[in-house]
DNA sequence: ACTATTTCTGGGAGCGCTCCTAATTTTCCG
DNA sequence: CGGAAAATTAGGAGCGCTCCCAGAAATAGT
């Protein structure tokens, strides 16, 4: 480990300390010779500039967080967001940013964390997952502390809030539109939290495609789900009853266990119960589930996501953006179309 | 937003800079009359400590870095690292210290992250989850640095190394006995790759327990697996044709694809095959899967990784501490043992 | 009441960097 | 070759805090 400072590297490399830093900075107005033989120095003594003394100094900490409230962090069953994680730490890394982590658990933790986050000199920027009723509270925070905030999924109240989202209407109208083109006549669907925009959206496009079809909507054939394979599989077995020809499920996770559901009746898919899910997480595609659903770009919504924090940390907060990531149909096997070519 | 410094908060409230730091750093030697004064200004004025400069002063960050190397990266897929890291996070909020995480994906981001993890200055420690070949050069780095450091899992050289593990032999020791006890005989298991210590451990506590209760030991009935579902439903499959009673699983979601697997052929589970997990994720006892699985603490072992490296942090690195967690054999339903209790 | 202690408070120095300006060196061109 | 312009380098000031020591105030002791 080296204490080294920049003094100490300008000292054996015989420059001055203002040398040292733009080298350091990678900055144009050094000479060749020079910059090679601070280089050299700071190889062979392995330095690292002295990280709060540069955030200090400049302003700037180059570190973003990653805030999952409440009624997030208890989502973490769902494989959505360590892959959504894995996204936006992958492009912090790729701008050379650092994320920091803030799982809100509890009130109690909200109430240690909050001042943390807004210390002023410590995070660059904020990442909030949201799409709650509870979130609310967080955002506004944020925005009082003009802190440069994108949200991800849309909040309740997105009108002075950057956020990064799916059309979530559209995509489940195009998912169930594809059920009635197929000639599915009695579909079910298990929703997400009503209390949450995704799945409140995802119903909105449910409703859209049946009603535009000219389907009856009835509602026992709808259910609500928390995006666990459980509610999955019990909201299945409340809906059998109810004899469905297909379901859609507003996550892969409860689509997978909507079909441990029917698995275990006689009914056979897609042949009796047609199934569509919503994600597109890797196992979907997995062995012999072969699930049709609605692929979201995760990755790349990490990417996009913080890209454009950088683009406000770096630009200043101007004018709320709205960006909708497009999503697309993936057919495989469980919706019943590849079955009905092949005959 | 604040851009307060003590300073500003000294003036308003009539007193010294110095005095500020006392009462926002809660230290003993200020009058109360003074204390309340100053908190009361601190509260008017939403006041936050700037984080950089108290770094660079003190010397401490009070930022711990989780470091997630290649080989685990990849394992996402299974719920285990979203739980752990849940129960990191927790214990660091409890513990007021700010949790960054550095997700290498690759090679490259490997050489971008290292700089940053090893900037004096910027993180007070690390911790660093293994088990793999490929994670000793990362442990190596941070031994060099002398960066406070405790590993998540054995590594495969961890003679001066403090890490935290539980006792993987004795845990699958125990849950392949109880098969035996249970009169199976034909016990087979889906390990972990065994290019990992967890693989490679429970494996060895399997083998421990069929020599030691005189069964042969099949090599076909052994299938390295990686921990996903998939895994798990193929290794399955190649085991079934080798007529199994029984099949130790080194994870639950590995359990769950070879019961996706047993389940697509007339075999029943448990009377035909008896199948035990390991981990007890939340999804073992849902519903109707009731798995017989090895607990073991999650969310504890986040906790103890946590307090162990704070210690490191706190009092200074000593000699290297290797700390074994208990499990315990959750019996439930797919092990059989209930039936033959009720039988 | 008047020291001798103890408790509390104030301000200087310094953490290691960036940014700015001034000084120095190099380059260019008549 | 000389002087102006351009490129490069050096060093001061300051970011906002902590820590230390000296000084002031309160308390105790006789």
């Amino acid at each position: 480990m080296s204490n080294l400072t920049l003094e100490d590297i300008a000292e054996k490399a015989g420059v001055s300390r203002s040398t040292v830093s733009r080298v350091v900075n990678n900055q144009s107005n050094v000479s060749n010779k020079v910059r090679e033989r601070v280089l050299n120095v700071i190889q062979t003594t392995n330095f690292h500039p002295n990280a709060a003394a540069r955030t200090l100094a400049s302003q700037r900490s180059w570190m973003i967080g990653l805030v999952l409230p409440l009624s997030v962090s208890f989502f973490f069953t769902d494989p959505y967001y360590p892959n959504l994680t894995k996204g936006i730490a992958q492009a912090c890394n790729q701008n050379n940013y650092t994320l920091s982590f803030f799982l809100v658990g509890n009130k109690e933790d909200e109430d240690k964390m909050y001042p943390r986050i807004s210390r002023k000199g410590f995070l660059d920027g904020v990442l909030v997952q949201s799409g709650h009723h509870g979130d609310q509270q967080v955002i506004g925070t944020m925005i009082d502390l003009k802190i440069p905030m994108v949200v991800i999924g849309r909040p309740f109240r997105a009108d002075n809030v950057t956020y990064v989202d799916i059309d979530n209407i559209n995509s489940s109208f195009n998912a169930v539109s594809h059920l009635v083109r197929l000639g599915r006549k009695r579909i079910a669907t298990i929703t997400g939290p009503n209390n949450s925009t995704v799945g409140i959206d995802r119903l909105e496009g449910y409703r859209k495609a049946i009603t535009e079809r000219n389907l009856p909507y009835d509602e026992n054939l709808v259910v609500e789900g928390d995006f666990t394979e459980a509610s999955g599989y019990y909201g299945m077995q409340k809906i059998l009853s109810y004899k469905p020809d297909a379901v859609f499920a507003a996550s892969d996770v409860m689509a997978i266990g909507a079909m441990r559901a029917i698995n275990e009746t006689k009914l056979r898919i897609p042949d009796d119960v047609a199934v569509i899910g919503f994600d597109d997480l890797p196992m979907s595609s997995l062995s012999n589930i072969q699930l049709t659903t609605v692929r979201q770009p995760v990755v790349q919504s990490g990417i996009i996501v913080v890209e454009t924090l950088i683009d406000l940390i770096e630009n200043g907060i101007s004018q709320p953006r709205h960006i909708i990531m497009d999503t697309e149909l993936i057919i495989r096997d469980t919706c019943g179309a590849n079955r009905r070519k092949l005959a």
